[in-house]
RNA sequence: GGGCGCGUAGCUCAACGGCAGAGCAGCGGCCUUUUAAGCCGUUGGUUGAGAGUUCGAAUCUCUCCGCGCUCACCA
């Protein structure tokens, strides 16, 4: 079954079908150029493959195993730019792959580009010969990775380019990419033409759009700076970095649903940790009194622009200090991370200049709540109450009934007030029955020593003076499974270890809680948490059948 | 899960009830300093899938699939 590759040139596939004796030991470029495969091909595909035989036979390896490089293209231009004073000459070797190409007769000129930008190629005739030259139009494609080996040189237009005397192939791009063209306009500023834009093709094929789009590539440089430097800042202030486990017997720590699985050698079900904390508070009965992780959290609940099923979380845990030493230790951390990251504590978001340098503002719940929907919440102290005053100021931006008071509080900050938080600010004190693992203020146990970071309308971090008490977090525990049971919710789980654990005595601490990626997004100005996560979780992909038997 | 919107060539997009098109990419040719190179020629489509309405459907209707925005859930 000859696999009838439309052969624009006339290519007679004849002397290749199978019963053909490989010419070739190792050199058989793509298994014989596709043909038994279940992949179907493209049109376009097909005209690479019959490029991928035609090379075979010409003895050229599509896929050697070694490559070579002496420079990178930002060295070799740098390099060259100071070789070029001393009038010397500058021999060196790249690799990278064809971004562009531009024959023109007995010369082409070629983009590349490696992990450190983009170069350009000239080959002329007088160096590589007719048949060479030849090779490269034809069988070099948009996409290949090619080394190449020359002397640098500036062309007529002033571009630092490399005059190649000899190349190779490095890899066969069986698939074209999508072909972005930048334009460089007369003030400078660069136009990409047809780049890879569809968002779900990007997320879904991200190594696409990491080859085509050089700023995607600066996202996740960036993000892992963010990431270094959130951990450069604990450790540097005495934090121990530990891991726990993410496969978990009973979860906790936070209001989601888990991942389920199960071990079948220990025949139990286990959980996917949905924060850290219960685990990490257990390191402070320990005597470890300064520890963090940053790691990934699974919550089995909705997708949005800032939900992704599995997300990276930073949490610390502080012995000794209470949510107001966190507080300041928060605008620092997440300051210095600006300023490494992005060289200014200044940042923009949707259009909003914010400015991360501390102190941030700090602003007590109840009052901002007060001073955005004109509900004082101490007046209301039962849930019927609260709601009542609700309907008779804001009849039309109502909750569903049956909520508890806690929930009631929490609806008007994120319907109210949230909004208008667009500067770094500290809300703090929070209802006690949304907050089940913070310790009440003194003399006022209907509210917690709790505190959340608003930054561009959207909550950054969490972060509480810990409940250190084993009798009263039992009790909480036990009012959390009951409202649970009320809102005919899974039922919350009650951690008899973390209990135990308690018991043996806990120093006072302040705890904290961020989202990495929600900090990626803040300080890279990016509206989806999709555009921070190389793989972002999309729904499975039906692939086209295959082969039909 | 609800509401709204989108899905057309490898990529970016037109056509919106009357022959499915353009630019780039590709293919053939010309071109020894180009850079969205240029010029001449040319291939490429089950219009996401399926059903319906109609003389006629990319276009209108329904179902399904995927994505986006939004609400809910959730920090």
């Amino acid at each position: 079954m000859p696999r009838a590759c439309d052969s624009a040139r006339g290519f007679d596939f004849a002397p290749l079908l199978p019963s053909a004796p490989p010419s070739y030991g190792e050199g058989i470029a793509g298994v014989e150029a596709g043909r038994g495969l279940m992949t179907e091909f493209t049109s376009l595909e097909k005209i690479r493959l019959q490029k991928l035989e035609e090379l075979r036979l010409e003895g050229v390896e599509a896929y050697p195993t070694r490559a070579r490089r002496t420079h990178t293209s930002a060295q070799a231009i740098a390099e060259f730019e100071a070789a070029e004073k001393e009038d010397r000459e500058l021999k060196l070797t790249l690799a990278g792959r064809i971004r562009a190409m531009r024959p023109m007769g007995k010369v082409s000129f070629a983009h590349m580009e490696d992990g450190a930008g983009k170069i350009q190629l000239f080959f002329r005739l007088n160096e590589v010969g007719r048949e060479r030259l030849e090779l490269f139009n034809r069988m070099f494609d948009i996409g290949d990775f090619i080394q190449a080996e020359g002397v640098m040189f500036r062309t007529k237009t002033g571009e630092v380019t490399l005059h190649v005397h000899d190349f190779k192939l490095l890899a066969k791009a069986v698939s074209p990419l999508p072909a972005a063209k930048d334009e460089t306009l007369e003030d400078g500023t660069v136009v990409r033409h047809a780049a890879l834009e569809d968002p779900e093709l990007r997320a879904r094929q991200r190594y696409a759009d990491l080859a085509v789009n050089p700023e995607t590539r600066e996202v996740f440089r960036k993000r892992a700076a963010i990431i270094r430097a959130l951990r450069a800042f604990l450790d540097e202030h005495g934090f121990l970095e530990v891991e726990t486990p993410i496969l978990q017997p009973i979860y906790g720590g936070a209001a989601a649903r888990p991942f389920l699985t199960y071990h079948n050698e220990l025949e139990q079900q286990m959980y996917l940790r949905i924060s850290f904390e219960l685990y990490l508070k257990r390191l402070l009965v320990g005597n470890l009194e300064k520890v963090y992780e940053i790691g990934r959290d699974f919550r089995n609940e909705g997708v949005s622009f800032k939900h992704n099923p599995e997300f990276t979380q930073l949490e610390f845990y502080w012995a000794y200090a209470d949510y107001l030493q966190v507080m300041e230790l928060t605008e620092q951390m997440v300051s210095y991370t600006a300023q490494q990251v992005l060289g200014t504590q200044k940042i923009t978001y949707k259009h909003n200049e914010i400015d991360l340098t501390p102190p941030w503002k700090r602003l007590e719940m109840r009052q901002g709540i007060l001073e955005t929907s004109g509900i004082d919440i101490d007046a209301y102290r039962t849930a019927d109450e609260l709601f009542q005053a609700m309907k008779e100021r804001h009849p039309n931006r109502m909750p569903d009934v049956g909520l508890t008071r806690g929930k009631l509080v929490d609806f008007l900050l994120s319907e109210f007030l949230e909004p208008t938080l667009i500067q770094p600010t500290f809300l703090y004190n929070y209802p006690r029955d949304i907050s089940p693992l913070a310790k009440s203020i003194p003399d006022d146990p209907m509210t917690v020593e709790r505190f959340e970071a608003y930054t561009a309308g959207f909550e950054l971090c969490n972060a509480f003076t810990e409940l250190n008490d084993p009798l009263d977090q039992e009790q909480r525990f036990l009012e959390m499974g009951r409202d649970y049971a009320a809102d005919d919710e899974e039922k919350h789980p009650m951690d008899e270890d973390y209990l135990r654990a308690m018991r043996y005595g806990m120093p006072p601490n302040g705890g904290f809680g961020m989202g990495v990626d929600r900090l990626a997004m803040l300080l890279l100005d990016k509206h989806s948490i999709r555009d921070v996560l190389l793989f972002p979780a999309l729904r499975n992909e039906e692939f086209a059948e295959k082969e039909k038997s």
